[in-house]
RNA sequence: GUGGCCGUAGCUCACCAGGUAGAGCACCGGAUUGUGACUCCGGAGGUAGCGGGUUCGAGACCCGUCGGCCACCCCA
């Protein structure tokens, strides 16, 4: 009977880094919080219609990266890829769109790739979207929401921030034109890939990481000549805001986005420290995405953070949690010492006297239970034999540091655990 | 989807001209019938990912397959 394992690319999130995910999740959540920003749950299935519709049709997510199945009543539901597009989704659905609507939501997405580092068929990320403003402050308000979380992380020095702007949908066309024409003229010399992007996707060879391609391109029409006056005005106020507010941003100019929604500006947070898939966050305007998913005309802006690669970088940086080990551990020998035990440990977590208080279970003799006292990492074992059960106390025994124990009264048990993990708190 | 490296005990690894598997750590018990850590003694744990082939004989060689890691691609 061979054991049935994890599906591949969708791993275990086990004890060791479970710690780490609850940091990171609730400082997030904190940080949008105190920016105004309302959660959101959302369904890990929607109907595939809103992937293709949204992402585009030709993008490699939606021709080859999802998990696309047919309901029992014949429907095509997709687990869903990223989070945008069901954000907007609920929104127009519930009418969520006034101004100002600023949302967040956390959760897995799911994307059939080939696992590597940073990258999972099952990932999670935490996104926000604000619609209903088109103007730059608000772009900028999500950066620096960005920079704090990672402030508050102690990641500011592991990323930077690139950013540029794709300009509106038909300064794009003008560019993408001009950009094909030119390559059209060496197209030997670009990569295999690239070739194949020219008639798909040609904005982005931009980003190519061949560098002969990169080469090629330092001849080529610039994205920014081809900006609509709105787009570069906006740019600007952005990069000024940004000065403004002391967050450091590298203008990319080469930087474009892979899903079809995207314009005018957009962003990524890129470490040099977790290998290939360096990008950590990354977002964009989307100001035709509601309108094209069947709301009213709403201009949106976004991001989504990946969390795996996130607690990867917060390890490299050694800035991991280190695991958790209990304060108190609480050992008894016989029945009535159990029995005796119970209502004092009650008691116990009534007052909050410890964090963290295992309670011995499964029997063995008492030296047994000792070193799982020892081995728990407490440093208080709290323990009840005959002799404590009959003079109705407790043995309090330090396990760290110098050592010691003593017998007191139950009534005293309280404020000397606290007293005795105040002492060896370091 | 493509490529490279890798798959021996829970973990880290060894053995190996191909002759039927070992260490350290961890775990369990005891030395101490009410006291952990250090020490000592003992124990459990592997059909060597799986399937096939070559061979008298394969964990070692070959093929396939599954899985892992990394990279391409793509992207958070």
């Amino acid at each position: 009977m061979s054991a049935i394992r994890a599906i591949r690319g969708m791993s275990d999130i086990l004890p060791a880094e479970s710690v780490d995910w609850r940091t990171l999740e609730t400082t997030v959540a904190a940080v949008l919080d105190s920016f105004g920003y309302d959660q959101l749950r959302l369904p890990l299935v929607e109907s595939t219609e809103l992937f293709s519709r949204s992402i585009g049709e030709v993008t490699d997510i939606v021709e080859k990266e999802m998990y696309t199945f047919d309901d029992r009543n014949g429907e095509s539901l997709t687990l869903r890829p990223e989070g945008t597009a069901g954000c907007v989704r609920a929104a127009i659905q519930h009418n969520l769109i006034t101004t100002p609507c600023r949302l967040w939501y956390a959760g897995p997405m799911f994307r059939y790739e080939r696992p590597q580092k940073g990258r999972q068929r099952q990932f999670h990320q935490i996104g926000a979207e604000v619609l209903g403003i088109a103007t730059p402050d608000i772009d900028a308000e999500l950066i620096i929401l960005l920079a704090r979380v990672w402030r508050e992380l102690g990641l500011t020095s592991a990323v930077t921030l690139e950013i540029n702007s794709i300009g509106s949908s038909d300064s794009r066309l003008r560019y993408r034109e001009a950009l094909v024409a030119y390559l059209d003229t060496c197209r030997g010399e670009l990569d295999e890939d690239s070739q194949r992007r020219l008639a798909s996707n040609p904005l982005r060879i931009l980003d190519s990481k061949n560098p002969q391609t990169q080469a090629l391109l330092d001849g080529a029409p610039a994205l920014a000549d081809f900006l609509d006056d709105e787009s570069r005005a906006d740019f600007q106020r952005l990069c000024d805001l940004l000065d403004v507010a002391g967050v450091a941003w590298r203008h990319n100019p080469r930087l474009v986005r892979g899903l079809d929604y995207y314009n005018k500006t957009v962003f990524e947070w890129v470490t040099d420290r977790l290998g290939a898939q360096g990008t950590v966050c990354a977002g964009g305007r989307y100001d035709g995405l509601v309108e094209q998913l069947g709301g009213r005309s709403t201009p949106g802006i976004g991001f989504a953070m990946g969390m795996e690669r996130l607690i990867l970088l917060l390890r490299e940086l050694n800035l991991a949690a280190p695991s958790r080990t209990a304060d108190v551990y609480v050992v008894t020998v016989g029945d009535a010492a159990q029995d005796a035990a119970l209502g004092c440990v009650q008691s116990l977590r009534d007052s909050g006297a410890a964090g963290r208080i295992e309670q011995h279970a499964g029997g063995g003799s008492f030296r047994s239970q000792m070193k799982k006292a020892d081995r728990s990492g407490a440093r208080v074992a709290l323990i009840w034999g005959e002799d404590e059960v009959a003079g109705n106390a407790v043995t309090l025994k330090l396990l760290r540091g110098e050592g010691g124990q003593q017998t007191l009264p139950l009534a005293q048990l309280d404020n000397a655990l606290r007293q005795a993990l105040a002492r060896t708190n370091d």
